[in-house]
RNA sequence: GGAAGGGUGGCAGAGUGGUUUAAUGCACCGGUCUUGAAAACCGGCGUAGGUUUAUAGCCUACCCAGGGUUCAAAUCCCUGCCCUUCCGCCA
């Protein structure tokens, strides 16, 4: 969410830095909204004034033993006044709310223009796309060929788009989920976290996934209306909800290893091979509250530690920031980390790692303390995959594999695998 | 799942319809005193919104949340959430 006051105050400012993620702000309406609001606001606390200075003197003139009926009389009229006033104000700020909550964040400065994901740009690569001398065969095949990857056998027990995984493909699944909690809690300084994989309304209003995308989220049909988390960042970010932190506390870096379920709707069709959209995932994630004038440094290192999870396993990779035609509803600036695929001979998105300066934070309430000033300030959000495990898996398997239907185990993951360095082919 | 009791400022805790502008204590901040500190004393001490050039003043809202009753609600009523204790069940 962005500053109310911002918007109200300076729309034209605002609109012309939406534009470039191609979004159109309703100026016109904002105008008109605020000027009715002014007038309400006004008149109803004014009449509320009223109101309560004339119940205090009802109230001594009670004490005085004095006779109140014409005073009661009196306050009649603006009882009924008030109460009129007090719907329209709320159906004023309601219209407001409504829309101030679809107006995505405002871009960083240094965020390239562009329509599209064919507009983002490149800043780095890293590691050289092997050259393979047979046949490349894709992780899906690869996967079968061990017993260990059987996307059928999820179809039948749940549905489409959900896989069961087995034996040494099921254990380097959980060995990758282990070396990146590792990695970040003794080398980047993170503090694991466990979290529900259930989360309410409010949370996922507060992270932006809500109101807005309600389609992608799996909801349960109970009465309690919770949902199963799209991504860790939910339960995480919203563990500073409605808090203030004290200085001392920051930076706030947290990791969690978590499931992820999502609808994927409206991506029928796309990506059906495979682990590369699944309805439900796995996935390390790191969540970063920090002080306001710290934001843009700690994504440029949090970008750094999920890069650092692909050169430990020595997978190809390239770092793009999206343009403003392609950044998410929340974002005020996204890197996206793209592994070599080899099977699709192009790079994959693995990791997205965003700064939502004070957008979420607004939303949640989750302020810290300003030791300058004294008064509650509000945070700045961060998040990013460290990685997504699922597309770790497939990359793993389609880089590693030799022309004998092995797939060597890079070496950060042996001491995961009980020493183990292949993955061997099951005999049929 | 059953029964009972609760939810008030950073913390403790009073307040059961109108002199409440939420008492008091602790903590915290500033000051006086002191060589310095402690103690004592004095003052300050929440959040959000509005108005405004203003982080000055003034106004409004907020005592778990949402409704309701009333001229007036922390206080009365309804619903929900959460906590505590006891019983039952349970990995």
């Amino acid at each position: 969410m962005l500053d109310s006051k911002l918007i109200r105050t300076n729309p034209e400012t605002v609109a012309a830095a939406l534009n470039k993620r191609g979004y159109t702000l309703d100026v016109a309406r904002i105008k008109a909204l605020e000027e009715e609001r002014k007038a309400i606001q006004i008149k109803t606390e004014n009449l509320q004034n009223e109101r309560n200075t004339r119940s205090k003197n009802i109230g001594k003139a009670k004490q005085a033993g004095e006779d109140v009926a014409p005073l009661m009389q009196a306050v009649e009229q603006i009882k009924h006044e008030l109460a009129a006033a007090e719907i329209e104000l709320t159906k004023v700020q309601e219209a407001f709310d409504v829309l101030l909550n679809s107006v995505p964040n405002i871009p960083a400065t240094d965020v390239p223009e562009g329509k599209s994901e064919d507009d983002n740009v490149e800043v780095r690569r890293w590691g050289m796309p092997r050259s393979f001398h047979f046949p490349i065969i894709d992780h899906v095949d690869l996967g079968a060929s061990f017993g260990g990857l059987d996307f059928d056998t999820g179809t039948k027990i749940t549905s489409s788009r959900f896989a069961v995984l087995r034996g040494g493909v099921a254990r380097l699944h959980r060995a990758l989920a282990q070396f990146m909690l590792d990695t970040h809690i003794n080398e980047h300084g993170y503090e694991e976290v466990n979290v529900p994989f259930v989360v309410n309304a409010e949370s996922l209003y507060g992270t932006g996934q809500l109101p807005k995308f309600e389609e992608d989220l799996f909801k349960l049909t109970d009465e309690r209306g919770l949902y199963l988390i799209p991504t860790a960042e939910v339960p995480v970010t919203n563990i500073y909800r409605n808090e203030i932190v004290e200085n001392a506390q920051l930076p706030i870096k947290m990791v969690c290893h978590s499931p992820c379920f999502r609808s994927e709707a409206g991506s029928y069709g796309r990506d059906t091979r495979g682990l590369i959209r699944q309805h439900q995932f796995e996935k390390v994630e790191l969540v970063q509250f920090v002080r306001p004038e710290e934001s843009d440094e700690a994504l440029e290192e949090l970008v750094g530690h999920a890069e650092a999870i692909l050169q430990k396993l020595g997978l190809p990779h390239r770092t793009v920031i999206l343009c403003g035609g392609d950044i998410g509803f929340s974002s005020a600036k996204t890197y996206d980390i793209e592994v070599w695929v080899p099977s699709q001979n192009k790079y994959r998105e693995i990791s997205s790692c965003s700064s939502f300066r004070d957008f979420q934070a607004r939303r949640m309430m989750a302020r810290y303390r300003n030791p300058e000033t004294g008064k509650p300030e509000l945070l700045h959000t961060l998040n990013g995959s460290g990685l997504a495990i699922g597309r770790t898996l497939l990359a793993v398997l389609e880089n590693y594999q030799l022309d004998d239907g092995n797939v060597t185990i890079p070496e950060v993951l042996r001491p995961y695998m009980g020493g183990q360095d292949a993955l061997l082919p099951v005999k049929k």
